[in-house]
DNA sequence: TATTGTTATACTCTATAACTATA
DNA sequence: TATAGTTATAGAGTATAACAATA
């Protein structure tokens, strides 16, 4: 199923180059809508994980995010000095560090959520809920000839190159 | 048209989040695939640019790359050390260099197209034909919606935020 | 004085590996 | 000896701005 259009028209029809592009778009579109609450995307990572798996180490999250472990202690550092994650000394294991929501994190953890569904609804202004489904659909599909984690971002995985051009 | 679903199962219905992954995904598949012929996406933009626009200057290629000139040097002068492109002193105005693809930059150019349209082939294998037009349709209107500039990567325009976690 | 291209510098992000404290 | 977490260091990629040559 070859493409043969023109060089200079091929670009706007290939699926790989619009989706690094909008890829990227909804990258820092998320960041920036993000900004105002003073957390950034990774930030978001780790309070939807501390939310989903209290008590565990941050190991299990540099495995579960697949991140490594000198990126979790940064951004739970940034977390911890913000009063929304506390690590705990686990009595059984003192050399590992439970992880807990405060009560501010779990705020902020909701507050994020309600921007990130506020941003993926104006993303998808201009579909019918339709042609949203089917988009979410086809996205999902192609994810998944990709073999890809189901909630991990790449970006955790490998250095990010910059785009077919 | 809210999404309401729990939280752990959002991520993978978010076009955002999966636009994000699949971007990066692009974005770094395609430049494995064009390393065996040494060079990057980046790269690959400066040939499609000086085979469209051939005698233009790098401060041309500047603006319609919207890159600043010092990337602009850079890339040129890995393809000039290669002898892919060259750079010849325009008689009329002596600070401005003209821009020319080599015959081997331009065989290069079409080896590295045929790469790219092997690629986008291989990232849509799983797609019918109509599937794969609906979803360059829905594509393209999401990129419109955003106000994209139709040939240019946004990475030339800001920094790369992480995508939503 | 403005413009083209170049170079130098500084900044951000990241992974790697050395290090500590516990086990 | 191995593991959880931390810190230090070095590398890539980038933008900014100073710079030289030409207009």
């Amino acid at each position: 199923m070859p493409i043969d259009t023109p060089p200079g028209e091929l670009l706007a029809r290939s699926v790989g180059f619009l989706l690094s592009k909008l890829g990227f778009c909804a990258s820092s579109g998320f960041t920036a809508v993000l900004a105002p609450l003073g957390i950034q995307p990774q930030h978001f990572g780790v309070l939807r994980f501390v939310d989903a798996m209290e008590g565990q180490s941050q190991q299990a999250m540099a495995e579960a995010l697949q991140m490594p472990p000198s990126r979790i202690v940064a951004f739970v550092d940034d977390l911890e000095e913000r009063k929304l994650v506390e690590r705990r000394r686990n009595p059984s294991d003192r050399r590992a560090h439970a992880l807990y929501l405060t009560a501010e994190g779990r705020a902020m953890f909701e507050r994020a959520m309600e921007v990130a569904i506020e941003f993926e609804n104006d993303l998808c202004a201009n579909l019918t809920r339709a042609e949203r489904e089917q988009l979410l659909d086809l996205l999902r599909r192609l994810a998944a000839s990709q073999g890809m984690a189901l909630g991990i971002h790449p970006t955790h995985l490998a250095e990010r190159g910059s785009g077919p051009e």
